[in-house]
DNA sequence: AGCCTAGAGATTGTTCAACAATCCGGCAAG
DNA sequence: CTTGCCGGATTGTTGAACAATCTCTAGGCT
């Protein structure tokens, strides 16, 4: 446990895709252990729906299930209460919310905002980054359809999340990724109240690979007002959806 | 303390109103005391500089200045951590973060986008909100010429932050509201390693002024293109005010 | 002399047990 | 039917303790 990386080292070549992977595997190590470790697996239950919204989350039954003090597992708590995964109610304890209406419209509005800008805003440093970047929003088109083809809907909405995470990485803006990774969060609660998962995810891996298109194209105005078209869509079909919940 | 406000009750009007007032009441007391007092205590002395970028907060040193506990004091520690007034390294302590010019930029980009969107999207809901809520932002920008009589150059400071925050606050978006809040604090820690905070406000209080006339003239497109031109304008010159520190 | 290593001291990470404050349900009185 | 009150349960907070990790200094090696 002394040096683990000494023996299967490059001289030269590969070296900077070893130290990535070093990287990598100090930042998991470096996770506050405890605490995060209890996050995660409770923000896997959430955006799962194991956890449907409205339950309550004791601390004694959690403490005995994950296995850390009261301190922590209330640490851990604070950090989905910032993801807006959990909310606080004052002497009464944590709940799993329940969005309305009001979040929908408040969570598509700031979407449509900073998912326009993003794309519109690709047109101002073009051959810059893009071509390597998107990679990553192939593979998580891909990672769609091959989940829709194994009929498993909820990875199919995984990748949709994830594709819209990277697409806001396109700008390199750290702020936006926190700000797009919390929203999606919020996002995939609502989704748990909606019946049809199918219905919901299906029509927006074909929209999202034309999306793609658009942009390996370079058409950045045009793939704009798509993504606006497209959320706005989308907007109204989980509104309509939840009114007929 | 039984029932309060059982008093001045009225029949049937304006019982939305008064029912809103009590929710506010409501909201204030449901503070969670301890841990967010001795975070609000914290945030004043980081936003006011009285704490300087890189410095350390000690555990055991302030829980005898806040007289609370360790474990909640870490809890305090976590809130400002999520409002990026802090930063914890893992056993190392938490620590006021030291903002670098790229900062400067995405704390902009960002706020760009939202300000940008809120004003232009103003003229989709005109005659409903603006009018009343417009006396908000009018406060604020009589607070700031006031202060600057008076001499009080950070006070101008604070008056313009809040000037933009009633700004995203017309879209009437709670999240919008609490990315902004996020937002302008990591600002106010930039404005701590500027030497002077009258050339860095000054500006801005006239231009603010104008920006409200437009505002009341209902020349929306018209005021967010000010806006954007403000705000390149302003990001510029924190960038050349922090290249020369 | 310079560099590396080891260890002491200090700080943070986590747990535990206890007590205080508050909320929730039901029950009795009006 | 409403109002007020009580007891049980849950959360809020504390203090002490121990483990893990970092920093810094002193000593040994080449």
């Amino acid at each position: 446990m002394s040096t683990p990386g000494a023996e299967g080292m490059q001289r030269e070549t590969g070296r900077q895709a070893w130290l990535r992977t070093v990287a990598a595997d100090v930042a998991r190590l470096d996770r506050s252990s405890s605490a995060e470790r209890a996050a995660d697996i409770l923000r896997r239950s959430i955006t799962e729906g194991a956890l449907p919204p409205g339950a309550q989350l004791s601390e004694v039954e959690l403490t005995e299930v994950l296995e850390v003090s009261r301190n922590t597992l209330r640490e851990a708590f604070r950090l989905l209460t910032h993801e807006g995964l959990l909310v606080y109610k004052l002497h009464r304890g944590v709940f799993v919310p329940e969005l309305g209406e009001h979040d929908v419209i408040d969570l598509y509005r700031l979407r449509r905002v900073l998912e326009v800008d993003v794309v519109r805003g690709l047109t101002a440093l073009d051959p810059e980054v893009p071509a390597e970047r998107l990679v990553l929003l192939r593979d998580e088109v891909d990672a769609a359809e091959a989940a829709a083809k194994a009929d498993d809907w909820p990875a199919v909405g995984t990748a949709n999340m994830r594709f819209h995470q990277q697409l806001i990485g396109l700008a390199g803006s750290s702020r936006m990724n926190a700000v797009t990774g919390r929203l999606l969060a919020e996002l995939r609660l609502l989704f748990h109240v909606i019946a049809a998962p199918r219905e919901l995810h299906e029509p927006y891996i074909g929209r999202n690979r034309a999306l793609l298109e658009l942009l390996e194209a370079r058409k950045y105005d045009e793939a704009a007002a798509d993504l606006h078209e497209y959320l706005l869509d989308s907007e109204q079909r989980i509104l309509a959806a939840f009114r007929a919940r």
